[in-house]
DNA sequence: ATGGTGACTCGGG
DNA sequence: ACCCGAGCCACCA
């Protein structure tokens, strides 16, 4: 295994704090730039276990269907969270992912 | 080392 | 469009 597979943690930390204030990302994208395409899942387990004092916008990643993951007060910290950056959740709890998604193609 | 787990996705029906 | 079953795979006990 090169060292690309390394550190996917690593990785993923740093894409997700390349996710700009007012977009919003999949895990399944997080994952496919991070070098593992299949790794969608994980990517969610590594934002669970983010140290509480983590300054990354984990709150900008959310599924494939448009919806937050999370349930509960966690749910609504998240929704909270893309509210306040100008995002609109549709009648049920989507958001308009064409709109939104971030995409890494830049520069 | 080994096996279980899940903040996911995709493909069918 | 919704529901489900079945892969996926890094991480943790």
């Amino acid at each position: 295994m090169s060292e690309e597979n390394d550190h996917f943690r690593q990785r993923v930390f740093h894409i997700v704090a390349a996710i700009p204030y007012g977009k919003i990302t999949t895990y399944g994208d997080i994952a496919l730039l991070a070098g593992s395409p299949r790794a969608a899942r994980q990517v969610g387990g590594v934002l669970k276990r983010l140290p509480k004092d983590s300054k990354l916008p984990w709150h900008r990643v959310i599924n494939r269907k448009g919806e937050i993951s999370l349930v509960g007060g966690d749910y609504v910290r998240q929704k909270t969270a893309l509210q306040a950056e100008g995002i609109r959740f549709n009648r049920q709890g989507r958001v308009d992912l064409a709109k939104y998604r971030w995409q890494y193609a830049k520069n």
